[in-house]
DNA sequence: GCAATATGCTTGCATGTGCAAGTGATTCGG
DNA sequence: CCGAATCACTTGCACATGCAAGCATATTGC
């Protein structure tokens, strides 16, 4: 009926989208923030002195610049992330995390993480989950500001 | 730094979402439909006498029922789908494929099976094409509601 | 049978998001 | 230099979506 390329992603969108939706919702019971806001932390705690710009943290984040600003500010009024704009260029508003925001982002990276082992554990052999690791980074190869 | 298991939900994430991005805006230009309008018809296509009731197409789309009334209405004025009403159960709403709906679908599908195939191809040895389809599969195993 | 409960769906409200337009800052071309 | 183009960001508006409440229909317990 359908190739095996449609049925794979197919599933990949399937398997995220389960994994979204289960995390979506401890995410915001424990720790109070969403998965965006949560993929917005990590984004920074990958990034050198813990910062972005908003313009870059949509490209990575699929998500347009306007929702960068949007999501930015109850964040600032919570003291997850500060405002910081550059010497340079007066137009770069840099997103920083706090200390506050990068100790929120350790609690809720081992939700995350204790979800992830749900996902796998149990059930995959080690080698299988350094294969399945090799298959997913060629798929996401292409971009160089992956977040793993 | 973070364990593998980690790493592959991020990346299972971070694919997911790199692929619907793209699909998103051809979707949207070539045929006029939403990412979640195609799963929704497609949904149908793959259910017995191509209908679904409301509550299970939320179910099976991790989206709420309000979601799924919202969705349907436009859809009906546009011919995809059409309203059809339980004889033994009067609160069952069924959403059910139109000709034109499942024509368009194919049309859709075609776009998703082409970009599917972008993302594979090139790139990847039929076995492994195969490995990972069966990885894919366990993950979201434990549905019984799947795609594919 | 009938009241109490549960189920399926819809609607009001609040929130999240994209797009287009607007603003201020920087860079480019002459 | 100076005007034009570009870039980063913000804001107004429209649309999508979840949650809680409401409504109609079924099912259950007595």
């Amino acid at each position: 009926m359908t190739d095996l390329h449609t049925t794979n992603a197919l599933r990949l969108l399937q398997a995220a989208d389960d994994f979204r939706a289960g995390l979506s919702g401890e995410l915001s019971a424990v720790h109070g923030i969403s998965v965006n806001e949560f993929l917005l932390m990590l984004h920074l705690e990958r990034a050198a002195a813990h910062r972005l710009s908003r313009v870059d943290l949509a490209k990575r984040m699929h998500v347009s610049a306007s929702t960068i600003t949007r999501m930015a500010a109850p964040m600032e009024k919570i003291g997850l992330v500060d405002r910081q704009v550059d010497d340079r260029d007066a137009r770069l508003v840099f997103v920083v995390a706090t200390q506050a925001g990068r100790a929120k982002l350790s609690e809720a990276l081992s939700t995350f993480s204790k979800r992830a082992g749900y996902l796998f554990s149990d059930r995959w052999e080690d080698d299988e989950v350094d294969q399945f690791a090799a298959m997913l980074r060629r798929l996401i190869a292409g971009r160089g500001d992956t977040l793993a």
